[in-house]
DNA sequence: ATGGCTCGTGTAACGAGA
């Protein structure tokens, strides 16, 4: 089985994109990020006709999540059920005998913001779900935007960065502790190129000049890590005519 | 240089993203 998450920001722009993509690389389950469409507008049909099965939870402009799979979804769960929450930032499903938990992390904005505020009440409720979700199911694969970026090796400029939103240590601990749930980031199962990055900033040549972030993650469970025998970072689809901002992350389980 | 670009909204700038 091959996973994967992608930060499509805005499926009505990026729809071509996906399913170019998924055309070209065998991927058994895609989970994106960033739809920006209420359910009533997802182009349901046109993945169909690509042959996959696909489950949703969006709103209007902001946020929006879906999974998309070659095989039957089962078990679907909108958001946290431990957190009330307006906004539409998480999809989970099963997929044969895998859990998968496809999630878009609020940003921040910044430390001095309210959103940041949001984001690391979000994130603790969010561990506390994924814990349960964890015992309940060894197989389980949690992916998405996390918005954090793990270590300043995951930074193109750590000393611009440091304390800024996205690096900041509250945040890298609240990641820290999903992982001390028992999750491992697939990325660093395997030796990677120095400077990967799963985010580049539109501006100032931010892709050309390999300006990026590693913030898109796939965590898995330690039955899953034993199954894991590559995760990789596909810059392809960020050289395309009009790209998303982030590029997909693949992890193989054999 | 706290911007740079690209979204959605709505049809002009502006908020948000990261």
């Amino acid at each position: 089985m091959k996973i994967a998450t992608w930060n499509v920001n805005s499926l009505n722009v990026r729809l071509p994109h996906v399913l170019k993509w998924l055309e070209e690389n065998p991927i058994d389950v895609l989970c994106i990020q960033e739809t920006k469409m209420t359910d009533d507008k997802f182009p349901q049909a046109a993945i169909e006709a690509a042959g996959y099965h696909v489950v949703f939870s969006g709103q209007k402009t902001y946020n929006g999540v879906a999974i998309i799979s070659k095989l039957p979804m089962a078990d679907v769960v909108k958001n946290n059920p431990l957190y009330e929450d307006a906004q539409q930032r998480i999809i989970a499903a099963t997929i044969d005998g895998v859990r998968v938990v496809c999630a878009y992390v609020p940003n921040g904005q910044s430390i001095d913001s309210d959103k940041y505020q949001y984001k690391l009440g979000w994130l603790a409720a969010f561990h506390d779900w994924i814990k349960s979700e964890a015992a309940q199911h060894p197989q389980i694969a949690v992916v998405g935007d996390y918005n954090i970026a793990p270590e300043d090796r995951d930074v193109h400029d750590p000393a611009a960065w440091e304390g800024q939103v996205l690096v900041s240590v509250p945040e890298r601990a609240a990641l820290q502790r999903l992982l001390d749930i028992g999750l491992a980031d697939a990325y660093r199962l395997f030796e990677q190129a120095e400077k990967s990055f799963s985010w580049w900033d539109y501006r100032a040549l931010g892709f050309r000049l390999n300006k990026g972030l590693r913030i898109d993650h796939i965590l898995l469970s330690p039955a899953l890590v034993a199954r894991c025998s590559a995760c990789i970072i596909d810059r392809v689809p960020r050289k395309w005519e009009q790209p998303s901002d982030h590029a997909p992350v693949v992890a193989t389980l054999d």
